[in-house]
RNA sequence: GGCCUCGUAGUUCAAUGGAUAGAAUAGAAGUUUCCUAAACUUUAGAUCUAGGUUCGAUUCCUAGCGAGGCUACCA
């Protein structure tokens, strides 16, 4: 059973009422509500000024007489006020205990109805020529949670990932190993193959770029250079090699691909996201090569002098496109065209969405029109979900000179600071060795995917490693604490035998002032759900979980709960807790982030 | 040059066109014989500039200034 929430019960009585006074129906638009503001009295706030056309009467007169009709009409009991044309309403305590007993009983509260829908994430795609690092991070927290938030809402979420495993980057560092590696292997190093692989791409730039040097100084140009020097023509070849099939080549390439691939399957473990499905980009690259050759024979694209395929978008305002090199090789567009066909022929989706940073806006927009072109059923499908890079103070992070934040590294700092941090406060009495180290993963973990969800997807962000990650004011572990907390109050009320499930709402007397806000919180629960699926932002859940938290840690410290002496009043108390904290975890979950229940 | 984002307290982030622009942190002052003080309370502090639309603009439009991204036969 899914419970009724009280806006809308609010709402079909403002539009009732409405229309009895001025015979105009509100349409959903002139029928929003706001929450009273915490200076005024009331629950929720109608704007009057938008309909003072139909009511033909002064702002504040309207909602005089709008009040008085609702609280006459109302099955809620309600009571209003009215400043300068805001109606200010104000819904009885009963309804909202009466609300709250419903979210108590309801076992869907937290899951919205299926849609019948099926979305197709792909997030994460990694390139297997270097490890992890911060951007990254903000890439598989986003996708993995707005997987779970679409879940929640109600659709059918498959989620992908693909890897981008070949190409002229993986060639480089494939050459880079071939001349310099003298044979090191993860095991010979003593590395984790993502980043054993990743130097070798951190030398080629090095190497490229002394051999760019020398062939300035013998008078070249600069893009010359870039074009002629011998190591970028050889992986070029390389590549070609690859794309030829040649045998040591492809030898070469599976080794090394298959020792970074431990090594993110480590990583992603760390960070708690899966996958459905993995997609690798050597397997959709000839389908890709398939759709330019359709595009061709139906005139879409067309072949330069050189052999290259292009696409001509100056119609839609955008540029030509290159599709297929000169050389016949494929590029980036073409591998997404194919990867784009098989995921609808594997899911038929109804929507598609990419996480993938803003720096790519331009490019997804030339491949959704460059489906829409070739007149592909799933191409209004698709949404790249456009998010912001993170900086460091020192600007931005290049793979290539080394100035990145590595993923494992920030993890393990993380752990370091939460493991130091916890010892300090003297947190962890009875937990043996495993359970600590649980925890300190726990913390860490949900610090970092709470600072970096907490902001708008689309806004970039800065990360400040001396000082970014907190345990207190709006954090991770802030939140955590608070579960933690409320757990040990129910862990204590069923060791003393407490049968609180029995309360009864209708015999309470005055309940604590921190109740009504709380309640409206848990009854907006599902509306943010439904937003943050919408609009793909976790951090709309993340600031719903954040207020949640703050507010219930005011009734925590100002009520006593099991020290209580009205029982009724004291089993309201307990359940009301145990349920912001099974609302704590679920918005959290929508996170992917755990909540222990001691810290 | 062209195209696209973004400019909010010292700092990091909020605010479907609505009231006196919210938090956090850093600063100042408090709260613990009482369920976990990783908490709570109080205090001070901000919309880049100039126009326009509107009953009402941080939000929409125009121009300027500033920051970033894209504009690769890299991905």
């Amino acid at each position: 059973m899914q419970s009724i929430k009280l806006v809308e019960i609010l709402k079909s009585d403002i539009k009732t009422t409405f229309q009895e006074l001025y015979d105009h129906i509100l349409t959903p638009n002139e029928l929003s509500l706001l929450p009273t503001r915490k200076e005024f009295e009331g629950d929720y706030t109608f704007v009057t000024f938008p309909v003072v056309r139909y009511s033909k009467k002064n702002p504040e007169e309207t909602a005089q007489m709008l009040g008085a009709a609702i609280k006459n009409n109302s099955a809620l009991n309600v009571d209003f006020n009215v400043v300068k044309g805001f109606l200010n309403i104000k819904i009885d305590i009963k309804s909202w205990l009466e609300t709250f007993k419903n979210i108590y009983i309801d076992a869907q509260y937290g899951q919205l109805p299926k849609k019948g829908k099926k979305v197709v994430t792909e997030y994460s795609s990694p390139n297997t020529n270097k490890p992890l690092h911060l951007g990254h991070l903000r890439n598989n927290f986003l996708g993995f949670s707005v997987s779970q938030i679409q879940i929640a809402a109600g659709y059918d979420v498959e989620k992908v990932n693909l890897v981008n495993d070949r190409g002229i980057h993986i060639c480089k560092s494939m050459l880079a190993y071939q001349q310099f590696g003298n044979g090191e292997t993860p095991e010979s190093s003593n590395m984790k193959g993502d980043h054993l692989i990743g130097k070798y791409y951190v030398k080629f730039d090095k190497e490229y770029k002394k051999e760019i040097q020398q062939l300035l100084e013998k008078g070249m140009t600069k893009e010359e250079a870039e074009k002629e020097a011998p190591l970028i023509k050889h992986a070029q070849k390389m590549l070609q090699d690859w794309e030829n099939g040649i045998i040591e080549v492809v030898d070469l390439w599976k080794k090394m691909n298959g020792w970074v691939y431990a090594g993110f399957d480590q990583t992603y473990k760390r960070m708690g996201v899966e996958f459905d499905k993995t997609y690798h980009e050597s397997e959709t690259y000839l389908l890709g090569k398939a759709i330019v050759e359709e595009g061709l024979k139906k005139n879409i694209f067309y072949k330069k002098e050189d052999g290259s395929v292009w696409v001509d978008l100056t119609n839609e305002g955008l540029d030509e496109k290159l599709l297929l090199r000169a050389d016949g090789t494929s590029v980036y567009m073409t591998q997404d065209l194919g990867t784009a066909e098989l995921k609808y022929s594997d899911y038929t989706y109804d929507k598609s969405v990419y996480v993938v940073g803003n720096e790519q806006d331009y490019h997804f927009d030339v491949l959704i029109k460059i489906l829409k072109k070739l007149g592909r059923p799933y191409a209004d499908g698709l949404y790249h979900l456009s998010y912001g890079m993170v900086d460091l103070p020192s600007g931005k992070m290049k793979s290539r000179e080394g100035t990145v934040v590595d993923a494992d590294d920030l993890m393990d700092e993380m752990a370091e600071t939460a493991r130091r941090h916890t010892q300090e406060l003297g947190k962890i009495d009875g937990f043996d060795e495993a359970q600590a180290s649980e925890l300190y993963e726990t913390l860490a973990l949900g610090a970092l995917k709470y600072f970096l969800l907490k902001v708008d997807p689309k806004k970039r962000m800065l990360f400040n490693p001396e000082d970014s990650i907190q345990f207190h004011g709006n954090t991770g572990p802030f939140i955590q604490y608070t579960h933690a907390r409320i757990a040990a109050i129910v862990r204590k009320a069923e060791q003393m035998d407490i049968h609180y499930n029995t309360f009864d709402v209708n015999n309470l007397v005055n309940p604590h002032d921190t109740v009504r806000p709380i309640v409206f919180l848990l009854d907006d629960f599902h509306r943010l759900i439904h937003e943050a699926a919408e609009n793909y932002s976790p951090a709309l859940i993340a600031q719903f979980a954040y207020d949640l938290a703050k507010e219930f840690n005011r009734f925590y410290t100002e009520e006593p709960i099991l020290k209580e002496e009205d029982e009724n009043y004291m089993k309201f108390k307990i359940a009301f807790s145990s349920q912001v904290a099974k609302t704590i975890k679920m918005s959290m979950g929508l996170l992917g982030i755990h909540v222990p229940d001691r810290m």
